[in-house]
DNA sequence: TATTCTTATGAGACCGGTCTCAAATGCGAA
DNA sequence: TTCGCATTTGAGACCGGTCTCATAAGAATA
């Protein structure tokens, strides 16, 4: 590999030298430190702008310790969720003078691990982690800069979190269904499933799936169903296209007549799904899905949400993120954010004489 | 400010100790440089392990000159388009081990000169930028390390980019439209035009926003259309939203039948805001968008979008870059990606008795 | 066995900043 | 006039790596 273009860069040394002064001088009015009289202040600025001088971040954070920039590991920027989140952060970092070093862990927990490592090898001050496994966490513990989570809680880790309230959120959306009659209600997440579920919602390593789980399984009891495990479907779009699945359901014993959908991506790929198979919402399913997605207003008919305040969720962890690296020692926030339902056009009541095909 | 959590780490010298071998020595095996005994490799890295070394990238940078991450500054992350693209560019980063530092210009210079400023003294390897202004373009000219540009294209910038062929994307969406009998249309964008326009293209700043307008207008020609200049809105969703401008063309003297957007987050408040007027696409107005935002599909009706392979725009920007970084010093490459039409149901035929009101 | 060539190791400079500490300077008070 | 104190300044160590260069040990050649 060639040595590329070797910028022969301006440091405090060349400044110093045309200034006249020491060194340690130039570099005090430079780094902005120390005491300096105003004559050598204005010569060692004159003489820095003369060399276009640049400080360079690196050195500067070399001997400082922190790096002025945090790290931030989420599932997929794609996902709207998460880049509407991101924004949240950035915008509270910048204001702060902190950047922001991004990281996709695709929700794959040695992804996760390794964007970790790099991330603490390249000194960030703080992690901000949404983190893919909950089973999986001796790699967050060990983290020695402060930690901040978004949007998934972990239980064992005492470090500042924000979530949403999803289990009640659920539980209002799946009752929103329940009370429109439905009685076979599928759940649809994109969340792959790490050995057997068997009903058992504490097997769920992702403490949001988990909640949200609970709290549709909640709904379903209060409306008189049990076995509403049977009906959550894991991995939707990743293991299994969001097509076969609806094929799947259409077919199944207990067909569903209303889906609940854990975000938007996976209740888009829902919704075409459902034309395709020549279904009708509200009229043959109910939908509703989490996040207030774009689109989800704009079709025909707009979509029932469960609208989380993705924006502020970002904002709020940068927040206590930052306030941490500022030398605040609190013991660890957990902060839920609530979410609303905007009921629109997806939920209809359930077709009462609806025979199995 | 308290000196937070002062992290005693590790560092080559703490395990040449215990390894009982020089620094040099240990440097050795853990940077992967130079030639180490199998025995003394072994002795270190055991050491290594016993005392979590764990290498401090930045330290590593300081002297080698090299960062090992590149800046990318974009318009918005939040809007889909440059979320996918990014999207792409981390994919390829990744893959060589390079990480992403990420900044927002929300298209504005001044912010867009401190994101490179910043990035820059954090000493990344190479910048992807999408340009906000093709006017001021003097704090890129004098970017030291390697450049590229995303999306917009600066006839006087003599490096790597990669755009799409804009010009004709629009001429051929404009032509559906007066194929389709359309005489009155109007082309919507976000950009905010810095002086006055007066129908002079050349005045706009931003490549792509120049080049789809010269397509716009020609083909706006060939239809025997002049003064099409008049039918071009600016700063949508910045200075005036949809909403009024929508308002606004209604009620002009040559109230358009047809609209092309500029990209798909104009295109949806457009698509809601001809709604909330009560018209109906395509009876009363044809729309085709810029960028198959997931949306455009399973709207009613679906939207005729010009498909921008955006993905690949970023993917190939950091393929470009990062080879430029690796040493590559052929001519800077210009890579102008095709893009596709995908007709859906939003362009009708001009209503032809169509009064002003 | 003496000589040359490799290969493995150690000593220490260096990157570009920060920061400690001591010396130099200037000023008011005694 | 001299002393003491506050303020500026300079010298140099330091951060945690990389890397050059010299040396030591071992292998190959003569």
């Amino acid at each position: 590999m060639k040595r590329p273009p070797k910028a022969p860069s301006v440091t405090v040394s060349d400044v110093a030298r045309l200034a006249k002064v020491s060194k340690a001088t130039a570099a005090r009015v430079l780094g902005g430190y120390g005491t300096v009289s105003e004559t050598v202040r204005a010569a060692v600025l004159k003489a820095a702008r003369a060399l276009d001088y640049r400080p360079n971040e690196l050195a500067r954070s070399m001997t400082t310790g922190r790096s002025g920039s945090i790290g931030v590991v989420v599932g997929d920027i794609e996902n709207p969720f998460f880049s509407l989140a991101v924004r949240g952060i950035s915008d509270v970092a910048r204001l702060s003078g902190i950047n922001v070093i991004l990281a996709n862990s695709g929700e794959d927990v040695e992804a996760e691990k390794n964007a970790i490592r790099v991330l603490l090898a390249k000194q960030v001050d703080g992690l901000i982690v949404t983190p893919a496994q909950s089973g999986e966490i001796a790699h967050l513990k060990e983290i020695a800069c402060p930690l901040a989570l978004l949007d998934r809680a972990l239980p064992e880790l005492a470090v500042d979190t924000v979530t949403v309230d999803d289990r009640n959120a659920a539980l209002r959306a799946t009752r929103i269904l329940t009370q429109a009659g439905h009685r076979r209600i599928a759940y649809v997440t994109a969340a792959v499933l790490s050995g057997d579920f068997r009903g058992a919602a504490s097997r769920i390593n992702t403490s949001t799936v988990r909640e949200r789980i609970l709290g549709f399984i909640e709904a379903c009891r209060e409306a008189g169903m049990e076995g509403a495990e049977r009906n959550i479907h894991f991995g939707s779009g990743r293991s299994e296209s969001a097509h076969n699945l609806m094929q799947r359901l259409l077919k199944s014993a207990d067909r569903p007549t209303a889906i609940l959908a854990s975000d938007s991506v996976v209740a888009l790929d829902l919704f075409k799904a459902i034309r395709e198979c020549g279904l009708s919402i509200p009229r043959d399913m109910s939908l509703i899905t989490f996040h207030d997605a774009d689109w989800t207003s704009v079709t025909t008919p707009p979509i029932t949400v469960i609208d989380q305040p993705v924006y502020a969720l970002g904002k709020s962890v940068a927040e206590l993120l930052i306030r941490r690296l500022k030398g605040d020692d609190r013991p660890p926030e957990r902060i839920v954010l609530p979410t609303t339902i905007i009921e629109r056009m997806s939920v209809g009541q359930s077709p009462q004489g609806s025979k199995r095909p």
